[in-house]
RNA sequence: GCGCCUAUAGCUCAAUGGAUAGAGUAAUAGUCUUCGGAACUAUUGAUGAGGGUUCGAUUCCCCCUGGGCGCACCA
């Protein structure tokens, strides 16, 4: 990396900041204060101190050569030493079972594989689990509604009958308290292994699976593993052993719980002695610690659930277990004028968000066949949850979802098809001249060291919309220098193509990341 | 009541202590005899209120206001 030469040109004790100017006039990079810089024909080009910076000017060789490293072997594993042989296990998606896959679970399943990619790019050992929901007492209202008002075998039912059980359940526990304790019974018997009870069970994890795979492919997202809750139900007596030996867990109202000092506690056992999706977690880190011995642990869990993933990490410290946590915590997904709320049948499933973006993305460009369609269409509803700051809630909007230009996937996957379409009718042959090239054309060529620095960024900060806004400021400035010049044909063709094929290889490696496909032509 | 997150242009978002706060969208006016108009150009338009720290604050701290989420037998 450019910057890394830098630091290195900077000498040890330089511990300052290295920065881009806002205003590119200023140069490449720009550094607060008076700093000695030895002088490096190769890399800088000039260093001009102005209004308390001193500005530096890359040499203009140097990042063309830089931009043709990109994508290479060498420059794949230059890149691949910044995770110098970490691992880190990463949780996300979890649907839970007898529930359709909504809008909700859309944002930590791309986000979550985003951030796995990137991870994996930067040469860490990653592992996916898909912590499915399909344990609690969420099955015992399922059981007790399945019995009650099931007007068909379980094995025919689909996930959208179950859903809709699962919705009767709370109306009717609304008016009837004692069925919340007939689900609860049902729970514990579920827990005892009771046969119908586990019989049931297994019918609705077949059911949502079937459904869920068929998402994830449609989604191009693939999960490691999939250990859901159930895995571990062999796996918790030794955690409750585990904090008794460490006197953390303490009786209190029947239930067994977990104090903290600053945060309420966590139930790790209830009153009537099932087990808690607490519990449960506790067993899935332990799992995971002594599985893959991971130095992060990354959760890709809403917001909503932020206590308690708190609890969890503050457990597993006072457990003396020590990789490093982190819960993304993403925000919400919901209206402008207030939240989803799934008891008024207010989700949004995710398979009519794709219907209707590709019903878009057919009136755009009609001559494009089903395969092109999905992909943009899925281009443009994965970019649209990406690109923004994961802590912040989305506001669910049907034109912001489809839309299809402007700061969009479309948009990049068109750059790119744009850039391929190009290439197509002339490609590049010989090695770029250092001749005279136009400010825009400078401007573009500035962006390409860039990539491999937000990747890095994208990673440290978790979020894959660092490199989802810098795509964006490559296509458009990519797109500024080709409305305004020809390409084909000019004497400045070689550089011309150059800027065409570097902006390409980048959009299709960082889409890639994040999981958006491109395509040639579209 | 307590805790976490959040407030930037009409709307949706960038800017992680630095220089002139950037995009998209909407609105208006433009750009094709030439490589893909899902594009490009131009105009209009913003840091919730008040204190503090700093040479310098959208950014850090305090307080107020508004929004979101959570706070033991759902997960």
């Amino acid at each position: 990396m450019i910057k890394d030469e830098l630091k290195k040109l900077l000498g040890n004790d330089f511990n300052g900041k290295i920065d881009h100017p806002t205003i590119e006039k200023f140069g490449d990079f720009a550094i607060r204060g008076d700093v000695e810089i030895t002088e490096d024909k190769e890399l800088i080009d000039s260093v001009d101190k102005v209004a308390g910076f001193t500005n530096i000017f890359i040499n203009k060789e140097k990042l063309i050569n830089e931009a043709e490293k990109i994508g290479s072997e060498q420059w794949q594993k230059e890149l691949e030493k910044v995770g110098n042989e970490k691992t880190m296990v990463i949780d996300y998606s979890a649907p839970n079972i007898a529930k359709s896959f909504g809008i909700g679970h859309l944002r930590s399943t791309n986000i979550g594989q985003a951030i796995y990619n990137i991870y994996k790019f930067l040469g860490w050992k990653c592992i996916g689990d898909n912590h499915l929901g399909d344990w609690g007492t969420q099955f015992g209202k399922l059981i007790v509604s399945i019995k009650k008002w099931g007007d068909k075998p379980v094995e025919e039912m689909s996930i959208e009958n179950l859903e809709a059980l699962y919705v009767k359940f709370h109306e009717e526990a609304e008016k009837d308290k004692s069925l919340d304790d007939e689900a609860r019974e049902w729970f514990s018997k579920l827990e005892n292994k009771d046969n119908e009870a586990t019989e049931i069970w297994q019918k609705c994890i077949d059911i949502s699976m079937k459904e869920f795979d068929r998402i994830y492919q449609l989604l191009g997202v693939k999960i490691d593993y999939a250990l859901g809750e159930s895995f571990y139900l062999d796996k918790m007596e030794a955690v409750v052993k585990l904090m008794e030996s460490k006197g953390i867990i303490k009786n209190s109202e029947g239930a067994r719980i977990v104090e903290f000092e600053k945060m309420p506690p966590a139930m790790v056992i209830k009153s009537n002695g099932t087990t808690t999706y607490f519990l449960r977690d506790m067993a899935t880190v332990k799992y995971r610690i002594e599985t893959w011995k991971p130095d992060l642990i990354i959760y890709e869990i809403g917001a909503d659930q932020e206590l308690h993933c708190r609890q969890i990490f503050e457990t597993a410290k006072m457990l003396g277990w020590t990789p490093q946590f982190y819960n993304v915590a993403h925000g919400m997904i919901r209206w402008a004028e207030g939240k989803f709320s799934t008891r008024k049948g207010q989700t949004i499933h995710l398979s009519e968000v794709i219907d209707k973006a590709m019903e878009e993305a057919r009136k755009i460009a009609p001559e494009n066949d089903e395969t092109k369609i999905k992909a943009v269409a899925i281009g443009a509803i994965k970019f649209n949850d990406l690109k923004q700051d994961p802590k912040k809630d989305i506001i669910f909007d049907w034109e912001k979802v489809m839309s299809m230009e402007g700061n969009s996937g479309p948009y990049l996957q068109y750059t790119y098809a744009r850039c391929q379409s190009v290439l197509n009718k002339k490609s590049l042959k010989t090695k770029v001249q250092n001749q005279k090239w136009e400010e825009e054309e400078m401007s573009l060529l500035r962006e390409f060291y860039k990539f491999e620095e937000k990747i890095v960024e994208a990673a440290e900060r978790f979020s894959p919309a660092v490199l989802a806004e810098y795509l964006l400021n490559l296509a458009r400035k990519y797109n500024e220098f080709y409305a305004k010049f020809r390409i084909i044909g000019e004497k400045e063709e070689e550089q011309r193509l150059f800027l065409t094929e570097r902006t390409g290889i980048i959009l299709k490696i960082g889409l890639d990341i994040l999981g958006i496909e491109t395509m040639d032509k579209m």
